[in-house]
DNA sequence: TCACGGAATATTTTT
DNA sequence: TATTCCGTGA
């Protein structure tokens, strides 16, 4: 410590528990903080940035990596109203947003140019079908795996250090006598993706870590410029972000992470856990802090997260106690079918509204993004206002990625990608005529050159002739990001019309679009973030018209809703087969992943959970069929998990308990 | 060569 | 429910 602790601004022992201090404190050499759910983990890292400024240290040598840019952004900001605006300076982001950035400035280190594009996961899965579709695979006899599928092959390989026949066989046994096409169709890929300057999410990663590994210059010019490493979540990060971290300290070792292993839920996208335990191998002299006390939870909720947490076959080493006093056990309510959990949540939420809580306050969390279309639709005829978080992106519907697309080509003639996107949306061209136009314009070496190089057959010669207008219009130097955008729309609005019914809705989204897009003025960094942080939300979710941005009930996955909390939460879907998923009901680790998932979500709330399911369920082929409850939550008593019905089965009306709080 | 319709099939979570 | 493949007609 350079300054005894009188001399500091913040008066951290005041503001800090014992462990929470040590946490914040301990800034030289490797620290691993295990922070429970609702420990103040958040407040830790915040209140440890500002102890390093503090100390002196330049905040642009201090580096927060954490999981969504969003998170880095708040942390910092808070930093910046504990102590001043200093800390804003702090680089942060998630291992993407940095990958991208130092990718960029080192791009000739890794043969690529500085303007590569990001392809999000669709990007990729198109890119994937194409050659797919080019090498004929989708013939072959027997189902030959999807573009989605075997992207997801792709993406496993990398990001769990596997080599692709590892994945086959582990994961895709059936899939096996295909695997000579699957990597012939993996290297097309490769080449593909090189050849147009594209890099999809896990190159980032890849290609970042050998940056580091393979150049000692970059790697000691970077660790000399991040002297000070924080990072977030590190249950949820992979062999390969791990490795990053460690080609990153310097020599002091100042490295500090923090995570709990029985939070993490990202072992689909390759996440370890393990790499907290394998922290202090790697890093010798670590020292551990934990943080078990919660302040966010009632006691009641906490015993039944303990529960929960306890059915685990991997014994997690900590217990989340509280002081809080007071609370009401959690509810498990069995509804008679779909609409009648809807309604269950709606009749609760109006009770709750009445008694004072606002809606920002209240959350309904799912395992999927679809298992809230019923609610959804309540929800709109009830006129409660909400959010949706996570499931289907914004970023993602057709009519903005149509949009994206001719930014795209222009700053990457050859991106063969967009162009299909544009030509196959004029009449009568279909992809043989595409190839042929991009065939053309590839061999030039911008859009406008391309486009006019193009001789159009008679039969789409017209609506392609306002195709070449529009390119001749636009102009990367001298207009805007926003100025681009509305030329753009201007031309796509018809289009757009002829395609989609839904018109009017998406016209919104595009106004949407154009108000980010003028938060910027360089359209290859607009195009990467839109690829690494899209908007999350979708417009045309708030059903509820004239209702404000901010009092509103979120409807959120549970991956989502991670690291958030709200005094009401309802987690509904609690079936076995919807969660725990089908998916994972074979494999052990799978279903240890699904039950660490339920535990993360018990611990969002605050003060009231339910926890809903439907006693039957409509399933194609099968027509209504009865369900057993999760198993994550049958067979726990009374005293921790109290039950409640709702609604009718065969005309025979369910005993209901006296609907003890919200009456 | 394009557009459209029918049939078959697989269905999670995210940077 | 969306994707993908295949057949048919223009």
């Amino acid at each position: 410590m350079t300054k005894s602790e009188k001399n500091f601004r913040i008066s951290y022992t005041d503001a800090l528990n014992p462990s929470q201090l040590k946490a914040v404190t301990c800034t030289r050499g490797p620290l691993l903080v295990i922070a429970g759910a609702g420990s103040g983990k958040t407040r830790t890292l915040t209140f440890r940035v500002a102890r390093l400024v503090e100390e002196g240290i330049p905040p642009g040598s201090i580096l927060l990596l954490t999981f969504t840019r969003k998170a880095a952004g708040e942390m910092l900001k808070r930093a910046s109203k504990l102590l001043d605006e200093r800390c804003e300076r702090v680089a942060g982001g998630t291992f993407h947003s940095f990958a991208n950035m130092v990718l960029r400035r080192f791009s000739s280190r890794i043969g690529f140019d500085s303007s590569f594009v990001i392809m999000d996961r669709s990007d990729t899965e198109s890119l994937i079908g194409m050659l797919r579709r080019e090498l004929g695979y989708g013939k072959l006899f027997g189902a030959f795996p999807k573009k989605q599928t075997l992207a997801t092959i792709f993406s496993r390989s990398l990001n769990k250090s596997l080599s692709i026949e590892e994945v086959i066989l582990n994961d895709y046994p059936h899939f096996e006598p295909f695997m000579e096409e699957v990597l012939q169709l993996y290297r097309a890929y490769g080449k593909q993706k090189r050849e147009h300057s594209f890099l999809d999410f896990d190159d980032l990663l890849i290609l970042l870590r050998n940056l580091l590994a393979e150049n000692q210059d970059v790697r000691s010019s970077l660790s000399r410029q991040y002297q000070y490493l924080m990072v977030d979540e590190y249950q949820d990060t992979n062999a390969i972000q791990a490795e990053i971290i460690y080609l990153l300290a310097g020599p002091e070792k100042n490295v500090m992470v923090v995570g709990d292993d029985s939070q993490s839920i990202y072992a689909f996208r390759g996440a370890n856990f393990r790499n907290i335990m394998e922290f202090p191998k790697r890093f010798p002299g670590t020292k551990i802090v934990r943080i078990e006390e919660n302040y966010r939870s009632v006691q009641p909720i906490l015993k039944l997260a303990n529960v929960i947490i306890d059915r685990a076959a991997e014994k997690y080493t900590k217990v989340l106690y509280t002081r809080k006093q007071g609370g009401v056990p959690p509810t498990l309510v069995r509804a008679a079918d779909e609409n009648h959990q809807s309604r269950f949540v709606v009749e609760t939420i109006k009770k709750m509204v009445r008694k004072g809580i606002p809606y920002e306050q209240i959350a309904v969390l799912f395992r999927a993004g679809f298992h809230s279309f019923d609610l959804e639709i309540e929800l709109g005829k009830q006129g409660l206002p909400f959010v949706k978080v996570g499931g289907f992106k914004f970023m993602e519907s057709a009519h903005i990625k149509d949009v994206l697309a001719y930014l795209r080509v222009l700053l990457t003639c050859a991106d063969r990608l967009s162009w299909y996107r544009i030509l196959l949306l004029i009449e009568n061209i279909g992809p043989q005529t595409a190839q042929k136009i991009y065939d053309t314009i590839s061999k030039k070496h911008t859009a406008k050159e391309g486009i006019n190089a193009v001789r159009p057959h008679k039969s789409y010669s017209k609506p392609f002739g306002r195709l070449n207008t529009l390119f001749q219009k636009l102009d990367v130097k001298s207009m805007s990001v926003a100025q681009l955008g509305e030329v753009i729309i201007e031309y796509y609005g018809p289009l757009m019309e002829n395609r989609f019914d839904d018109y009017p809705k998406r016209m919104k989204d595009l106004e949407q679009l154009l108000s980010i897009m003028a938060r910027y003025h360089r359209v290859d960094l607009f195009l990467a973030d839109m690829a690494l942080e899209p908007p999350n939300t979708s417009m045309d979710d708030v059903l509820f018209a004239g209702s404000s941005s901010d009092n509103r009930l979120t409807l959120s996955t549970i991956h989502s809703a991670k690291g958030l909390e709200w005094n009401s939460v309802f987690i509904i879907w609690a079936l076995d087969g919807r969660f725990p998923s089908a998916h994972g009901l074979e494999r052990p680790e799978e279903l240890e992943e699904e039950l660490r998932l339920m535990y993360v979500a018990t611990t969002r709330a605050k003060e009231y959970l339910y926890i809903v399911y439907p006693m039957q369920v409509y399933t194609r082929g099968l027509g209504m069929a009865s369900c057993t409850p999760s198993r994550f939550v049958e067979g726990i008593p009374e005293t921790i998990l109290q039950r409640q019905s709702f609604g009718r089965v065969n005309r025979q009306r369910f005993y209901s308990h006296d609907d003890h709080y919200w009456r």
